[in-house]
Formats: C-alpha cells, structure tokens, sequence
DNA sequence: CATGAAACACACTCCCG
DNA sequence: CGGGAGTGTGTTTCATG
C-alpha cells in the first residue's frame, strides 16, 4: 500500500459511486490502474465493506444518548450476555466493552425522551445484574470515523 | 417509504454493490424498479451517503480509548473551539459534545499506549479549558450503527 | 511488475407500453 | 411496475517500458 492508494482511499473512502475514472485525473492515474488498485485493496481487506449511510431523522430518530453502564457480574458469561441482549435492541447503535470506571459504553438513538426512557427501564432497571449506569444526552456529534486519519496521511 | 423501501434499504446499506437485480429477486421486485426506488431513496435524503469502511487494523490502529472531558469554560465559543480542535487530530473518531455529568465523550483510535499517552498530553493535559477527563479502554466492539433499527422493522 | 489503451461484459438510465 | 434500447462503468486482455 503505497502513497498512491492512500490518495485514491482518501477520496473514494467517502464516496463509493464516484468514477475510477475522476479518482485518476485527480490522483494521476488512469482509470485502470484506479480500478486495479481498488479491487486489490479490496481483496486484501484494507477495505471491508461498503455500506450506505442512513439519514436518521427520516426515521423519526432525533435523540441520541451514551450511557455508561457498571454491572455487578463481570464474568466473561455476564459480559457476553449482556452484549447480547443490547445488540438485540433496535435502539442500540453501538456497545462498547470498556474497561475502567465502567463495563460497557453504549450510544442508542430514539425518536424521543419516553423511547429513552422505555429503554431504561426495559434494558437496565429490570436487569439484576446492572449494578448503576449514567446516561448523557448528545447534543451534537459529527462524524469522521477514520477521515481524519486517512486525510493526515495522503502525500 | 413503505415496506419495500425499507426491504430494500436493508440490503442495500449493507453493500452498496450489490446488483439492483439480485436486490429484486429477493424482495420481489424487478431491477427497474429496484433502482428507482434506490434513486428515489437518495435523491430524498434517506440515503445519506455510500462510503467504504476500512479495516483500521490494516493501518496500525490497534486501540480504541473512549474518554470523557470535562470543560471549564462552557460558552458555545469554547465549546466550538474545542469540537474543532478535536476534529482536527487525526486519532479522533468521534466527539460528541453531550450534556450531563461530562461535556464531552470523545472516541479515538490509536496504535498504541504511547501514542495515547501522547494524545492525552498535547491534545487535553495541556489545554487550558479541560478541567479533567476519564478514559475508557475499548476491549471489545461490533459496529452496528441503524443497521439493527432497520433490519428490526423490515416486512 | 505496474501501467495505459482497447475490447468486452455488466449494471444503471431512461423511455415506453 | 416491467421490459427494452442506449449509455456509462468496471473488467479483462494485451502491448509497452
């Protein structure tokens, strides 16, 4: 993987529909090369998958919380368990298994504050072996995921 | 959007390159439609955008700290300033600015302890405005994001 | 060994019934 | 909505350096 892929990740990392063609001219390349490259990137795994990203507003989603949670039970049982069931939830986009003042880091998005509080009840409350949890409500976050590190890493 | 729309987005936001026939076998429909359906979906901002997700791994990310930062100053300037200094390191993932018993929860991915170690230092210990913060060591997580929320209402 | 150009195959676009 | 002709894109092959 050289300085070439990173320019040609840098651009279709964020947009998976533009031409190999584009990529080249502005990479200088043709749009061969581009589409060999992407293909071996591909198949060797830099890239994993190529997904579409989802406008949740259109779903009614406006909310979204991070909740901390601390569990009584830690065994790798407990922990597996546990993941499982958030996973399970339609709310839940992330769940994080952390190791510090917590167990688990989860971001769930809701359409409201009575969605979120249903989920606190059903999911946590009711649960005996979550021992506490603290919930932050986001007010704004945007997303990069690995942008940035790509970004700061091209020429 | 109805009941197709949403079958459709299922597969769809999983892999952006599947055909539009294959996608109309399996729901029902014919590729014609499939695609107009797709463009319809895109053109009203269902679908966001189509990126790649890579494999962080394959560039040396090894490590995934969440940390919770705890402001001083809290006027939107400062708020603002610290967001932007935030999105501007190459190891922050994401950064949410939330309410609650923190301000911010930031999620960054680096190669190692040390480069943590380094983040901490140049990044919140020598900022001013950060009054303290705490760090969470990522030891396990599966991506889901509204992958779960839509598979949940399909059909 | 990777590149660029050309022939090929496939998927999407658009129009029409 | 489904099917067809037309267009554009990715794929493959080949010759070149």
């Amino acid at each position: 993987m050289d300085n070439l892929d990173l320019k040609i990740l840098a651009i279709y990392r964020k947009d998976t529909k533009i031409s190999a063609e584009r990529i080249g001219s502005t990479v200088g390349l043709s749009a061969s090369a581009v589409q060999r490259r992407i293909k071996q990137l591909k198949s060797s795994g830099v890239i994993e998958n190529e997904i579409a990203e989802l406008k949740a507003e259109k779903f009614g989603i406006q909310m979204q919380f991070i909740i901390n949670v601390d569990l009584i039970d830690e065994r790798n049982e407990d922990i597996r368990q546990f993941e499982k069931k958030m996973y399970s939830h339609p709310s839940v986009q992330q769940c994080y298994y952390v190791t510090g003042t917590v167990d688990f880091c989860i971001i769930i998005a809701v359409k409201d504050v009575s969605e979120f509080d249903l989920f606190t009840q059903n999911m946590l409350m009711s649960d005996k072996n979550v021992r506490s949890f603290t919930s932050l409500l986001v007010v704004r976050n945007s997303k990069t995921d690995l942008s940035s590190f790509i970004d700061h890493r091209v020429e």
